[in-house]
DNA sequence: ATGGTTGCATGGCAA
């Protein structure tokens, strides 16, 4: 099986780019974050033709918004307001197996890195402590967790980890809480499980430098997980870097994982 | 140097 993990950054003007990317990867399911679109004009039948007619989504009229494509079947699982919020930024599907998939948004939060001086921040960190939480409450099992995390953790998830520790998404408190979240299922990270740690790897490149490719000033904000009964499932990861220069793209690329399963 | 670009929705916000 293999899942594809991209925040799309709007699913109504990326069809092209979405049919391009199945046409490279051929996901079994695929979970993206950012719709920016309500339910009511989620855009299923376009879906169906791409060979997905099986979609859960939350969505929201111009933000967040999270969706689960599959080929198959697809039983829904129990999706929390995280933070109390109803804004879509998490979703579950249980997947055959007795398999659970989480994709999460968590909130980009803001410039200021300082949850004093920055709700936004300050909802970043509550959302992801919630995340740990409610990890932590549940008993070990089959999990997969894939989204936009808008954390680079690593050194190595950075372009420049001395320019990035006080940018929000490499500062040292947004990791630790990460960690957090990692620890409490002893979560295994299946991109770096093929990928050395010492190797530079990025998933989102900005908009606003229009560095790419030359300068490559990217981050690892886009993540799958998977818990240990499944470590030994991997088959393989991928991140599709050449989908950051396609025309009419997501700022995100889409990153893949393939699993026995 | 404190910009830069994009999407949604149509002014300004969020990323």
């Amino acid at each position: 099986m293999r899942i594809v993990t991209w925040n799309i950054n709007s699913i109504r003007i990326r069809l092209r780019v979405l049919k391009r990317m199945i046409g490279k990867l051929d996901p079994d399911v695929i979970c993206l974050q950012e719709l920016k679109c309500e339910d009511g004009v989620f855009p299923h039948a376009d879906m169906a033709k791409l060979g997905y007619p099986h979609a859960l989504v939350r969505g929201l009229k111009s933000y967040n918004g999270v969706a689960i494509l599959s080929k198959k079947k697809l039983d829904p699982g129990d999706a929390r307001h995280m933070c109390g919020r109803p804004d879509s930024r998490h979703l579950v599907a249980q997947l055959p197996g007795g398999i659970e998939l989480h994709n999460f948004y968590v909130p980009a939060g803001g410039d200021i890195p300082d949850p004093f001086n920055n709700v936004k921040f300050a909802h970043k960190l509550s959302f992801v402590s919630e995340m740990a939480h409610m990890f932590e409450m549940c008993p070990p099992g089959k999990r997969i967790l894939v989204g936009d995390l808008n954390i680079a953790p690593l050194d190595t998830d950075v372009w420049s980890h001395s320019q990035l520790q006080t940018v929000v998404s490499h500062t040292p408190i947004e990791v630790e809480h990460l960690w957090k979240v990692k620890c409490s299922q002893s979560w295994v990270d299946a991109v770096r499980h093929f990928v050395p740690p010492d190797r530079k790897l990025y998933t989102w490149w900005s908009y606003r430098n229009r560095t790419w490719p030359g300068e490559d000033r990217g981050r690892r904000l886009d993540h799958v997980w998977v818990t240990p009964p499944l470590e030994g499932k991997l088959k393989s990861a991928q991140v599709l870097r050449e989908a950051r220069g396609w025309n009419g793209t997501s700022d995100h690329v889409p990153v893949m994982v393939e699993l026995a399963i």
